[in-house]
DNA sequence: AACAGAGCCAACCGCAGAGAG
DNA sequence: ACTCTCTGCGGTTGGCTCTGT
């Protein structure tokens, strides 16, 4: 599916990313936030250029995104707007919470596109091809598998610090409402697998835990503890009910 | 069962724009 | 005004997986 690993001339790890490197980025940026790309490989240990681990961090280690099973709804947006305004992935992205630029070109290349080409030819295609159609001009084939709205946030999804001292370290009254519910959003986004994803998001934020990430001393100059960049932290559920998340996490 | 071709998607590359000095 | 650095965007590619023969 990806390139194998390798390493350039520089010395520059390229391809592939392993699991090891995914945590070690994401506590990093989670840590520090991401105001310097090119430094940041450095800083967090990673043998990559700051281009790729960027790349990495917006296409799969945020919180949030979604991976795969796009809704009908999504998909009419992204023809919509596709027709509104070209080529313009980011801008599409900005539409669909949770999507990313790239997600969104292949899925536009690998499964819109063509829909829209035999829809043309007048063969099976998917949707019409006018941005203006109507609900009942699309055809009754769209209704079906991929119409399910499984929000699956994979392993890169992350809980707030089980342990209470740990999390009094920080300054709470600034991130951690928002915190907690971009928690709680990601259990609540884990569907049929809820079980194995939070084993999974707790067994990943122990690991951060244990190695005093969220206690330590700062390497940036200049940055307080727990200094975690509030943009990265924002999401809309401010006020969560910490114990909603206590039952699940068994804190 | 083995092979070939197509499909899919993560990751790379090159370029352009913004901002700092 | 110019240069340099950094970031973000869009196009492209490598290679794994799926599907058909």
């Amino acid at each position: 599916m990806v390139r194998s690993p390798f390493y350039d001339k520089n010395g520059v790890k390229k391809g592939a990313w392993s699991r090891e490197e995914d945590e070690k980025l994401r506590a990093f940026v989670l840590r520090h936030g991401h105001t310097n790309w090119r430094q940041l490989p450095k800083l967090a240990g990673l043998a990559r250029c700051g281009k790729s681990c960027r790349l990495r961090w917006m296409n799969y280690l945020r919180p949030n995104l979604k991976h795969g099973n796009y809704t009908q709804e999504e998909e009419e947006l992204i023809i919509k707007y596709h027709q509104l305004l070209g080529n313009k992935w980011s801008l599409i992205a900005e539409k669909l919470p949770g999507r990313t630029d790239n997600d969104i070109k292949n899925h536009w290349h690998s499964h819109l596109k063509k829909n829209l080409n035999h829809s043309d030819t007048g063969k099976e295609g998917k949707y019409l091809k006018t941005a203006d159609y109507t609900e009942s001009e699309r055809t009754s084939e769209s209704v079906g598998s991929e119409s399910e709205s499984h929000h699956h946030i994979l392993e890169s999804s992350w809980v707030w610090p089980a342990s209470s001292e740990t999390r009094d370290s920080c300054t709470q009254e600034k991130h951690s409402d928002s915190s907690v519910a971009l928690a709680q959003s990601t259990i609540t986004s884990c569907g049929e697998d809820q079980d194995a994803s939070v084993a999974s998001c707790w067994e990943a934020s122990q690991e951060f835990i244990t190695s005093d990430f969220w206690s330590g001393p700062f390497l940036v100059e200049n940055t307080s503890t727990c200094d975690i960049s509030p943009q990265m932290f924002w999401y809309p559920y401010v006020g969560t009910d910490l114990s909603d998340l206590h039952g699940l996490l068994d804190w």
